[in-house]
DNA sequence: TCAATAGTTGAGTCACATTTGAATTGTCCG
DNA sequence: CGGACAATTCAAATGTGACTCAACTATTGA
């Protein structure tokens, strides 16, 4: 992973010690600190042509890998490697029928992608959040 | 990027010219071949704890970079270069606003990013997809 | 004009994800 | 059984993106 953000300890710089730069509207408090952990696991999973290709694929139903190869020009041995990484992140689903290795769309692996955007909350509640600053900036005090 | 994938010249191995692998259902055919490109500049812009966490963030609403500087404890200069990657992805728009710098979530950020779900189609058309392999694969024969 | 704050840019380094090739497992068919 | 096919795993090489540091622009205020 990259850099862990905030979350954690890091003495230096709690929160509240703004320089008193600012203060127009446009530097608010925290509303809902969402955790970006398990939304970042999906999203990097998605996040690369060859997976996203291939979840594309599942989209309309069961698949062998022997199928998906066929409509992503990598070697066998790589395609393999990106499938683990999505069945790792809990996108996909396998079984094997003789020689075979199915791959299907987790059930709920829309559901979760489409929660793992950011603002996603923004989605369900309806609200369009539209430079929600209560003061409008003060432009050019 | 990473492979390009298919979509280009490449001469070796055409479509149809399998070994007569697999033949079972679970093998299809191109429904529609979507170009993952676009797709994957949004998914790759936020597939990163920083910009998700920033993105988040201006859910609610504009916010000055010392206001996000608060909230993901990397430096200035780094988060600068998130910012740049997010407007290079027109997720977010900026206005200057004296020292400061507001950043807003585009107004068509959520809706590009759900398109740009792998089987986002399936989102809109409202089709559950699921196992839709004609013949029931006749397991172990 | 000069110092300070807010933010961006550019060059260089490093870690990690991606990629490759060889070896391995599991299944079917002669 | 032994060979061929389907797919996965392992270890090593590569490349790209995240990160650091120094320099720069822009705006405000003394």
């Amino acid at each position: 992973m990259t850099q862990l953000l905030k979350i954690g300890p890091k003495p230096t710089k709690e929160s509240a010690d703004k320089p008193s730069s600012c203060a127009s509207g446009a530097c608010g408090s925290a509303p809902t600190p969402r955790d970006p952990a398990p939304a970042l696991d999906l999203l990097q999973a998605i996040a690369d042509p060859v997976r996203w290709t291939v979840l594309e694929r599942l989209a309309d139903g069961t698949h062998c890998v022997c199928d998906l190869q066929a409509h992503v020009d990598v070697s066998n041995t790589l395609l393999s490697y990106h499938l683990r990484i999505l069945r790792d992140a809990g996108l996909v689903t396998t079984s094997r029928r003789g020689r075979w290795v199915d791959y299907t769309l987790a059930t709920d692996a829309l559901a979760r992608l489409t929660e793992a955007l950011p603002a996603a909350s923004s989605l369900v509640s309806g609200s369009s959040a539209q430079a929600s600053s209560p003061s409008p900036a003060a432009a050019t005090p």
